[in-house]
This record gives C-alpha cells, structure tokens and sequence, in this order.
DNA sequence: GCTGCTTGTCGTCTAACTGACGATAAGCCT
DNA sequence: AGGCTTATCGTCAGTTAGACGACAAGCAGC
C-alpha cells in the first residue's frame, strides 16, 4: 500500500484548552508566547507529542505540566492541520478540551514565559489559529453542557445546585429559573450524589451539598435557550 | 518554545469511515489490503497526507478516489495516534466520517485490490486499530441523527418521509411508527423541503417527495429509543 | 429576639409535546 | 370492483416544560 521511505514528515503537536469558570466568567487558560514566530503573544498551552507517548498520553503530561492538576476531564476536539499554520514547518495538531474549577493560580510552565487565565470575551488575536481552536472548544464545552454532566466539571468536588446553575448560566451566557433547574437536575438520574451536608458560604439559606454522579449521559437533556 | 531541529517525525494519515444504507442494512465502506502488513485483511480507506494539503483536503482527495464521488458530508471523526498502531513506523491517523447514499458500487482505488460495502454487523477483524475507528464512527453517526439532519444523508436528493424513517430505523436498529414520525419530522423547521413531486417507488399511496432544507440542528431532536 | 434580606426547596398550574393508535386517502394487483 | 399496500391526518391520555407562588432557613442590624 506504501513503503515507510515515502512518507512526508510532520510534526505533531498537542493544543490545549483548558476553560474554568471564575468571578463570573468563562476563562481560557493562555500562556505567552517566549520565542518567534508569535513572540509575546498569547497562545494556547500545548507540545510536541514524544516519539513513544500516544498523543492522548502526550495532552495528558503536557496539561500536567502546565496546570500542576491531573484528572481532569480531558477529550479530543479535533486536529488542524493547514499546511502554513506553523510558518517554520509542516505541524499537525491535535486540540483536547479540558475543563477545570476554579483552580489556584496557572503554574507559569516550563518552557511558557507566563500563565494566566482570561475571560472568553476578553482574548485578542493568539498565535497560529488558536483562536479558531478556541472557539472550537468553547462552542463544544456548551453544546456537551447540554446532555452530559460535563457541567460538574467545572466544580469543586463537594458543590451546591446553586452553585452548578450559576455555571451553566455563565458558559451559555443566560439566567435560568433557580427552581426548575433545581427540578430539572435533581430530576436526572445519577447526576448528583447528596453527600448529606450543607453550605451556607453563597449566603441565604444553607444548599444541601452534592457531588458528581456516575451518569455519563443527561436523561432528560438541559435544553439551553429555555427558562429551564 | 522549540526548535525545528528537535521534533520527532511522524507519518500523518487519513482514515476515512464511509456509510450508507443498502439493502436494509449500515454498510461501511472497505478495502483489502494489497500488501503488508495486514495484507489481505479488510481495511478503512485511506492514505498520507501530502506535503501541501491540509489534512481535511486529503479526506476529500481520498474519499474521490475510493468512491468516486464528491460532495459528500465529511466530518473529523478523531485522530488514533498510539505509538505502535502501525507495525513499521510512528503513524498518526485522522479519520473522517462520510455518510452517503446507496451509490452504485465502490470502483477499486488505485492502490487498493477490492473495494465493497460490508454490512457493519457483519464485519470481521480490520487492519490496524481500524475496528475502533469504525465503531467510533458508527456511534457518532446514530448520536448525529438524532440532533441534526444528517440522516437525509444518506438518501437521494429527493426522497420520501419513508425513505428516511427507514434510514433512522436500519441505523438505530429500532422500530418507528410511521405517523408519529410523520408528524415529527414534518414539524421541523428547516428539515424537508417539498418539491412539490410524488413518487409510488415503494407501493402503496404514492408519497410526497422532499428536498433537505438547510436546518443544521434538528429542533426538536429525533429522540432515540422512543417509539417517535 | 425580632425584622427584613438573602438564597434554597417544594408545589401548582397551564401549554406543549409525546407516544399509541384509529381513520381515511390513494395508489397497484388480480 | 375488491383487497392489498403505504401515506397522511386526527384524536386522546400521560408527561413534561416553563412561569411563578409559597415557604424554609440561614444572616445582619438593631
């Protein structure tokens, strides 16, 4: 079918975004660009996939070394792959989606002359076309919100329905009826765990406590575009 | 951040996962493979990526060439890249799915011995990690039914409101009842387009022939196990 | 400790939708 | 013409979604 000697090289590499959801916005982690091309500019976390690492394990190490956390939700998102999006050389990427709490502060990475975490609607134009990346990624953390329970990944372990709802309004930018997203949530089968305790630390009336479910899939879906 | 001399190089392929529905079944479509390793095994399509072709224009290049057609909905499906997925050397695959209608029959690419439609319940081992691929592909394309209109897919340009519930029947591998799918499908805004033409291919009354009308998302969705 | 403010949780009501299925329409075959 | 097929429309009961009222249970200030 074809001999390994007449194979064109590439380089491939893994992109990275990682989105949490801190004093009220969506926020993409970013890290600034030390070397040319792009020097300076923001970009998305990302590196050369290892000669003997598969590319799934390569996002894994590469968002380890740049968040410092491990275990989060972590999946593919799709794979750019232009001819002159890196202008040196022909390089393949593969983008993974992750989605975090509200984590401490970004480690500045190893080889990233700084980390931070920016609003959504705040982020300039990034290096390659990783803003094109990074739309791709917003636009599926919101569809996936819809009828998986990705949502909870963007909580600490131990949340409040509160504290969930105010996650969804804040990724699908709309407000939603606290008592029928209480219904609508508590509704779905394996989605939440009562852990038994409660919280008053959103003030008001103490929440009774959750934590995730085993539920991979929403029965019934949160609709988005509706009072819910 | 990097420099050129220093990346590991890699082969980049593309796989390409090609449905239709025939003879009341899901086909894939498949080669044999001419040469090791696997030679003789069934595989995916595909092929390399060439030097100054995105990724995406080489599913389209190989999706010509194996079927003869263009045009056709092709959509990233995921990218495979295990250190040892292929015996001879560090490939990574993008692979592709196409859904299309029953087209004659596939001609023998140029670098493959046979090419055929195998019902999916039938198929046997594949080259290569390409039972994955394959299975992948054909969960994301009963997922997509239900929330876009890509069942019309896989029929003709004009095609009857049968015509595509036996589409999402032989897909999902259920039963639906005529009217209330009917009634559903009709409901859609955007869906089908009526062309004003009837046709009695399929016995019975004659059916109103339709036209798939520019809607990308199905609202509200066809919803699997259901008697819809 | 009461008042008022905040937020959480439960209930109710109506409109819309779903799925089951009866009824009729409109072709073809014998 | 009568019977077969499939298409399309209608009806009905059970369920769900969204709007919103009511009450619970903490805290702050007095």
């Amino acid at each position: 079918m074809y001999s390994p000697s007449d194979f064109p090289p590439f380089a491939v590499t893994v992109d990275l975004v990682v989105l949490t959801v801190r004093s009220d916005a969506l926020c993409a982690l970013l890290v600034r660009r030390g070397e040319a091309p792009y020097r300076g500019r923001w970009a998305l976390p990302g590196g050369f996939v290892q000669v003997d690492e598969s590319v799934d394990a390569a996002a894994v190490r590469e968002l380890a070394e740049e968040t410092g956390v491990s275990g989060l939700h972590l999946e593919q998102l799709g794979t750019y792959g232009e001819p002159r999006r890196d202008p040196r050389m022909r390089v393949v990427s593969v983008a993974y989606l992750a989605l975090a709490p509200d984590l401490p502060v970004p480690v500045a990475g190893t080889d990233a002359a700084a980390a931070s975490w920016v609003p959504v609607s705040e982020v300039g134009a990034l290096a390659f076309d990783h803003a094109r990346i990074l739309a791709d990624g917003v636009e599926r953390a919101r569809a996936k919100l819809e009828y998986t329970p990705l949502g909870t990944a963007f909580c600490s372990a131990e949340f409040t329905v509160a504290e969930l709802r105010r996650v969804y309004e804040i990724v699908w930018g709309v407000s939603l009826d606290p008592r029928n997203f209480h219904r609508k949530v508590t509704g779905v089968e394996g989605l939440l765990v009562p852990t038994g305790g409660s919280t008053s630390r959103d003030g008001g009336r103490p929440a009774a406590l959750y934590r995730r479910g085993d539920a991979v899939v929403l029965y019934p879906p949160l609709v988005r575009a509706s009072g819910a």
